[in-house]
DNA sequence: CGGTGAACGTA
DNA sequence: CGTACGTTCACCGA
């Protein structure tokens, strides 16, 4: 089915646009909206991806979706190299902050009427009937309140009802791209970048991290043990680890490890009174009692044992020898990408299980020192962007102090997370004398977190500070405040700091793809990019470039200096530090 | 059965 | 421990 289409609604949002929309899971045989130009195609959904990847190779359009979920993962499925996006969704939660982004809200936010009086989806219950929300023509996207269709899904079982669906996320599309041009000049880019970021999150699930099954075999097996072949072995190779530790204190074996008041009492009962058994608090009594350093032992294998461990490598470790994990492009506060089922936070003895495959190498990239260089981006201090120049930022700042380079680091972290512990007092003094207007910045938006309000980052994201706001009084509660204050410090860094990242992932994506590389990993300030080893020198050095190309783009031709260590390895592990 | 806090892995 | 997130466990209250 092909229909023409009014072109009044196209042309807000720059560029050569085309929508996609796919019928929502689970209501019946899926079939997609594709809009281009004046053209709209409806058709099974098979059908309509084909058409999508021959534009995307004749055309390369700005692919407008409600969310990457939802229209991208099609073409992302079919190998389909989708280039540029607008995400409904993603652009949804720059704007108004939040994670919550459903068409519905999005829709609403973006027509400038309330939240709250989005309608839910219909539950089939009786109740319903006493709701006063209005009924929706029978082929109408909205209602007669404005809102897109509560029943949405259900509706969209007719096919026929997909391109209204689509002309509805386009509309939305561009009254965000207006919203978003309004506010900042640099929030639509934010948008660009964080929309082909959720396509990569698509890919990074897609692709998945290679895993030398063998090898974490055996890192597994001197953790925990060999692999159990029945639940009575896994429950003796696990009273086994909780000997080892309770044989130091007899008269109280049947302490369960697992419960913290047991272990707390049991450590009493030796001698050891901590207010809790917390690692850095057990950590000087390692010595003072054999059973403490048994325990914290315990506690590394236990770790690898329930959440690293055997279950872990079947369950997510497919027959590929890939780690897979859903990834999510901007969750909640900090703004960063988030991983499930341990990419983000594999403990550091595994990382030679994470190895390059057959003909393969990684080229990994980490950035240095990314956030103080961000702080003299956002911050625009013309002093500490040219302490941005040295490879060694901290080492300019120590000697513009006269203090220590360590001095001089610890007062810098001081400074942007507001650490209270240690001896940065003086040296955070020297600093406000040195580099005023980035210390300005970052009290200013201490000062705003304190009052609960709301922040932007350097990208233009709102950071709502409004989920710390207790029923008390503002001021009432000093160490809310203070824990606010450091909140906003830290956001407005950390939150830049991803933005930065993820133009930087998404640049090497687009950049090192015709090479056969893929990028299997990003961790807040680290890429893993999975290349053919006869490619390897020119990944990396496409790498480095795409840098330079992102940094230039995002911080504005700002005179602020980014590095990244890049080097070609076969194993995780292999990298120093 | 769902929510909460302790604990700990990563940056 | 300065912030953030994801996962697992035991406990609590229904």
């Amino acid at each position: 089915m092909v229909t023409d289409l009014a072109p009044t609604l196209l042309g807000m949002i720059p560029g050569d646009v085309a929508v996609l929309a796919v019928t929502p899971s689970g209501a019946g045989a899926p079939h997609a909206a594709l809009l281009h130009g004046v053209g709209c195609r409806v058709g099974p959904l098979a059908e309509v991806v084909e058409a999508a990847a021959r534009l995307q190779a004749s055309r390369s359009p700005r692919w407008v979706w409600w969310s990457a979920e939802a229209g991208a993962s099609p073409l992302v499925d079919a190998g389909v190299p989708v280039a540029r996006a607008w995400d409904v969704a993603e652009a949804h939660r720059l704007l108004n902050g939040g994670w919550s982004a459903t068409a519905g809200e999005c829709w609403a936010a973006a027509h400038g009427i309330p939240l709250d009086g989005v309608p839910a989806a219909p539950t089939g219950d009786l109740f319903e009937f006493a709701a006063d929300t209005p009924a929706a023509d029978p082929d109408s996207v909205v209602d007669r309140a404005g809102y897109l269709r509560g029943d949405a899904d259900q509706w969209l079982r007719d096919p026929a009802h997909l391109q209204a669906w689509a002309q509805a996320a386009l509309e939305t599309a561009h009254l965000q791209h207006d919203a978003a041009a309004a506010t900042s000049v640099r929030l639509v880019g934010t948008v660009l970048s964080e929309s082909a970021a959720a396509v990569l999150c698509l890919e990074l699930w897609r692709d998945g991290l290679p895993i030398d099954r063998a090898r974490t075999e055996q890192l597994l097996a001197a953790a925990v043990g060999p692999r159990p072949t029945s639940d009575a072995e896994e429950a003796a190779s696990r009273r086994a680890r909780d000997e080892a530790v309770l044989r130091h204190v007899p008269g109280r074996e049947s302490t369960d490890l697992r419960n913290p008041a047991q272990v707390r009492e049991m450590l009493l009962a030796v001698g050891v009174d901590v207010p809790n058994t917390r690692k850095w608090v057990l950590e000087p009594y390692r010595t003072v009692h054999p059973v403490v350093d048994a325990l914290l032992t315990w506690r590394r294998d236990e770790r690898i044992a329930t959440t690293y461990g055997y279950r872990w490598l079947d369950a997510h470790v497919g027959p590929d020898d890939r780690l897979r994990g859903r990834w999510t492009a901007c969750d909640g506060a900090a703004g960063r990408m988030t991983a499930e089922n341990g990419l983000h936070n594999l403990p550091a003895v595994l990382r030679p299980g994470v190895a390059a495959h057959q003909g393969h190498v990684f080229v990994r990239a980490d950035l240095g020192q990314i956030e103080p260089r961000v702080l003299a981006v956002v911050s625009g201090d013309p002093a500490f962007a040219a302490a941005t120049r040295a490879d060694d930022l901290y080492a300019p700042v120590a000697a513009r102090l006269g203090v220590e380079r360590a001095v001089a680091k610890i007062a810098v972290l001081a400074a942007m997370y507001g650490q209270r512990s240690g001896a940065a007092g003086e040296a955070l003094k020297g600093l406000e004398q040195a580099y005023p207007v980035a210390m300005d910045l970052l009290e200013r938006a201490a000062a705003a977190g304190r009052r609960g309000e709301p922040l932007r980052t350097y990208g233009g994201r709102v950071i709502p500070t409004g989920r710390f706001l207790a029923a008390s009084p503002v001021g009432a509660d000093l160490a809310l405040d203070a824990a606010r204050g450091r909140f906003a410090r830290n956001a407005i860094i950390q939150g830049a700091a991803a933005e930065l990242f993820k133009a930087w992932a998404a640049t090497v994506r687009a950049t090192t793809r015709d090479l056969g590389a893929q990028v299997v990993l990003c961790l807040h300030d680290e890429l893993l990019v999975h290349a053919p080893a006869e490619h390897a020198a020119e990944v990396a050095a496409r790498v480095d470039r795409a840098l330079d190309d992102a940094a230039r783009r995002w911080a504005g031709g700002a005179p602020v200096r980014f590095v990244a260590d890049t080097s070609v390895i076969a194993r995780w592990s292999d990298a120093k530090e």
